[in-house]
RNA sequence: GGAUACGUAGCUCAGUUGGUUAGAGCGCACCGUUCACAUCGGUGAGGUCACAGGUUCGAAUCCUGUCGUGUCCACCA
């Protein structure tokens, strides 16, 4: 018998086996042993930004991930998992900033532009290797052969590459329009980087001048020095007859020309029913002032003050002109009223500063224009149409409503952004002219775009950028794109289906004509055990890396692989892991007691040679072999989690083990190993670590990693199952009768009548005897001296039904339990007397219904025999 | 305002096309350890499946409504 430790050791494990995984080049697909036909199976790990830890929320898309990758390694595809990092450009250089804000009392403008980024590589460097280790302790089996960052020099050729073929194509251009303009980062916001948030404020409704017709009502009266034109609702009787008519005002010292227009939009109940129309500060007025040919009038500038030309407001911050203004009106008399109010404040996601719409030159990916390569259909309906044909499939499938609501409003995206950190863009200006390319012209005074590139633009390419485009063709054989393009999986959270997963679907289109993966599988978020976010500043988050130290790698992947459902958010709390470690090492133990009884050679398994145990645990193996398999294929891996836990557990461990403590058959070595050797396979794509231990203390040949899912075979036995069924059913009721006795148990009695090879009617009716309480037992010495057969659980005990020792209050006992017994035959009757429940319901159910009725009667008669006897 | 998800045991959640007595883990109570595992084993208590209608032989499951919760989107002059 071998030494084996008592409980797993994940410290001493984990790190050697990882290692020695990787160093045998088992991630790499391209030294997998395969046959020719094997499909590929690729997933492209979502790059974490390289600013952050790990948290839970990663170590939940790694678990995932490996699950599904370790399963389809196994079943014999070309399985590629391609690792990489995010440089999250804005988030970068704001943790940057704040870091040489914080260390040397310096802004990124004094530092300037070089150095600024030299630091903020420095940076990376760190976080990039923290991060690396971090994914390496999950387990996860990544091929670092092919480990890249959406900001290295073959993904800056892509993205140049892209950039430069969308403005050739006509795809990307540049435009003027009303941008979320961040004061403080300097930068513009995409619509989705904005965030709302409530605050009290005031409306102020008010009249321009003494000689305008109508007052309007506005919270913010600074941009008010910008407004072109007064909108009212087309049927507002009030205003009806000024629309269209032009008035010259003096307001507070600037003079405006103000035309009435029509608009739908305005509410005639709120307010004065009047608006005051501000294209260059305002979305929805933007719109209004396009519709309408306004001019636009630009007022605050990009620190969020008033700009020259507005007189004594100039220079102000746009607060401190509110204020002026307001005083002003008050002073003039013009201001009508002053209402607390709260309203919707647009922020700056990452920082949290109030949003200044501002009208701006930017750079723009035209989603909705026609494109004669892709048969003369824009992007957004290439994307929308890859969802509606099933080209791609989300899981969950509500999902896809989400996506395509979402992409059937998409307007062209703002792909610039104004930091220093990211994808250069590569267009240069000389004057008014133009021009794009990777390097500048011939001939002086070009200068570069000082913009960088959005993230999401870089990120959206990612399927393909990291085969190996624009270098690698589609129609080469060999290269990696070729290979492995489209992916088969995206998986990822269902908060960034808007931000990436959109965008990857239409630059994988436009690059090379085809969907970036087949499926996309959602995760919820992990919450705390409150069902709030875990965030740094909360100081509720879990760190897996003290997690992992704690219970080990395996752990903490099996308590986010199982209890949770696609799409919904699980709450998680340390509870769950130690669960979950629990199991892994009730798996170490079923593991330990097997190896230590197998023989040193073990025989095969003779079918005709087996206990009834044996039949019944190889039967259940290969339900659970064909269940489990088909739930992975649907990528329902939580509940396949919970059927092997339940088969592992339950069966196996509980009855299989404890069955074959002493009652064993020549096959029985070679039942436990397969049984074994199978589950531990099972198990492999949950718990990586613990599993190929074991597989290596079972003599294979193979590792697990790359050993092959267990196949089919011909053990199914209903006939077993449902002996073995009844057996434990009978021992459960022995455990009760015993135990409400007080029978010691390691008193030996003596009598048998029933045995396990018993007629099943015959055990059904004594299995109801002994819940009904008619029977009393008491049993045999098994098969082994001094092995008390209730202890060991198994299923071979004898049994003796024995009758009352006391007539009267026996009698009266039988009599109630009679009374009892023709309720449920009334019962069960009276079901079977209902046609449409007989003609309608499935067999199996009506049946069962029989059997039950034979059951009670057979059970009634033998009370009734009793009642005899007694009297 | 629009969308979407959810409401099942004290807690965290399963419950896959409607079908046996609604399940699990944790927690709780009681019993148990020379046995592979106390990171263990056994037994038990605990549920009007949010509420109200409807469809059906049959509803936690389908439909309608109400209440409550979460999330996303839009917008707020």
């Amino acid at each position: 018998m071998k030494e084996i430790a008592k409980n797993f050791d994940a410290k001493q494990n984990e790190t050697s086996l990882y290692e020695k995984w990787e160093k045998d080049g088992y991630f790499n697909p391209d030294n997998l042993v395969l046959e020719p036909t094997a499909p590929n199976y690729t997933i492209v790990l979502p790059p974490p930004n390289i600013t952050d830890k790990l948290h839970l929320g990663h170590s939940a898309m790694l678990a995932i991930e490996d699950l599904f990758i370790r399963y389809h390694r196994m079943n014999g595809y070309r399985t590629l998992w391609l690792p990489g990092t995010d440089h999250a450009a804005i988030a970068t250089q704001t943790v940057v900033e704040k870091k040489i804000q914080r260390e040397e009392g310096k802004t990124r403008h004094q530092l300037g532009r070089e150095v600024f980024l030299e630091k903020v590589w420095e940076f990376l460097g760190e976080t990039q290797a923290t991060i690396l280790n971090q994914i390496r302790k999950m387990g996860a089996s990544l091929d670092w052969s092919r480990l890249a960052f959406t900001l290295d020099e073959p993904r800056q050729r892509a993205v140049q590459e892209m950039f430069i073929r969308m403005y050739n194509d006509g795809l990307i251009y540049r435009g003027e329009r009303i941008v979320n303009w961040c004061p403080r980062c300097h930068s513009t916001l995409a619509d989705d980087e904005v965030e709302y948030i409530e605050r009290a404020g005031k409306l102020y409704t008010f009249k321009y001048s003494a000689d305008f017709p109508m007052a309007i009502s506005t919270t913010r009266p600074e941009t008010k020095l910008g407004d072109t034109a007064v909108a009212v609702n087309p049927k507002d009787e009030r205003y009806k007859k000024y629309i269209g008519q032009i008035f010259e005002v003096n307001f507070c010292g600037v003079p405006l020309k103000i035309k009435i227009i029509a608009d739908w939009n305005v509410d005639m109940e709120f307010g004065t029913g009047a608006v005051g129309v501000t294209p260059a500060h305002s979305m929805v007025d933007w719109a209004m002032g396009q519709a309408n040919d306004l001019p636009i009038v630009k007022v605050i500038n990009e620190e969020a003050n008033i700009q020259s030309g507005f007189g004594e407001f100039s220079g102000l911050s746009s607060l401190a002109a509110r204020e002026k203004i307001v005083e002003m009106l008050k002073t003039d008399n013009l201001m009508i009223s002053e209402e607390d109010l709260t309203n919707n404040l647009s922020v700056c996601y990452r920082c949290n500063t109030p949003i200044e719409p501002l009208p701006s030159k930017q750079w723009f990916v035209a989603v909705d224009k026609p494109l004669a390569r892709l048969g003369d259909k824009s992007l957004k309906q290439c994307a929308l149409e890859a969802a509606k044909n099933k080209e791609i499939e989300f899981i969950p499938d509500r999902f896809e409503k989400k996506y395509t609501d979402w992409m059937t409003n998409l307007k062209d995206w703002c792909i610039s952004r104004q930091i220093w950190f990211g994808h250069s863009i590569p267009v240069w200006y000389k004057g008014e002219e133009i021009f794009v390319g990777t390097e500048a012209p011939i001939g002086e005074a070009w200068i570069k775009d000082q913009d960088t590139l959005d993230t999401w633009f870089s990120s959206g390419m990612w399927t393909f950028s990291t085969l190996g485009w624009p270098d690698n063709f589609k129609t080469e054989k060999l290269n990696d794109l070729a290979k492995f393009h489209p992916t088969q999986v995206l998986e990822t959270g269902y908060e960034i289906i808007t931000l990436w997963v959109s965008r990857m679907i239409m630059m994988s289109y436009y690059a090379i004509g085809e969907i970036p993966f087949e499926k996309v599988y959602l995760h919820g978020m992990v919450l705390d055990k409150n069902g709030k976010k875990m965030s740094k500043s909360k100081g509720n988050g879990i760190d897996p890396l003290d997690m992992i130290e704690k219970y080990g790698a395996d752990a903490v992947r099996l308590a986010l692989t199982t209890g949770t459902t696609p799409g919904n958010d699980v709450k998680f709390y340390e509870e769950k892991i130690e669960v979950a470690r629990n199991f892994v090492n009730k798996l170490w133990n079923i593991a330990r007691f097997i190896l230590g009884q197998l023989p040193d050679k073990v025989s095969e398994i003779n079918k005709a040679d087996l206990t009834l145990a044996d039949a019944w645990i190889l039967s259940r193996l290969e339900n659970v072999k064909a269940e489990v398999s088909s739930l992975l294929e649907k990528y329902d891996f939580s509940v396949a989690g919970e059927i092997l836990k339940i088969f592992t557990w339950d069966e196996l461990a509980d009855w299989y083990l404890e069955a074959s403590k002493f009652i064993k058959s020549e096959s029985s070595p070679a039942v436990l190993k397969k049984v074994l050797t199978e589950v531990v396979a099972m198990w492999h794509p949950f718990i990586p670590f613990v599993t190929e231990t074991i597989w290596r203390e079972l003599d294979q040949e193979k590792a697990l990693i790359i050993s092959n899912w267990p196949t089919k075979e011909d053990y199914i036995n209903l006939e077993a199952e449902k002996r073995f069924d009844k057996v434990k059913e009978i021992i459960i009721a022995i455990r009760n009768v015993r135990s409400e006795n007080k029978i010691e148990p390691s008193k030996k009695l003596p009598a048998m009548i029933v045995s396990a090879d018993s007629d099943l009617k015959e055990l059904a009716t004594l299995i109801t005897s002994l819940k009904t309480g008619l029977a009393s037992l008491e049993f045999v010495d098994s098969y082994e001296a001094g092995v008390d057969a209730i202890y060991a659980k198994t299923a071979i005990a004898s049994i003796w039904i024995l009758g009352a020792t006391d007539a009267t209050t026996e009698k009266d006992r039988i009599t109630k339990e009679i009374a009892n017994l023709e309720k449920l035959v009334n019962l069960a009757e009276k079901k079977l007397a209902n046609e449409d429940f007989v003609a309608n319901a499935p067999r199996q159910l009506v049946d069962k219904e029989r059997e039950k009725l034979d059951q009670y009667r057979n059970v009634i008669a033998d009370y009734n025999n009793q009642l005899i006897k007694l009297s």
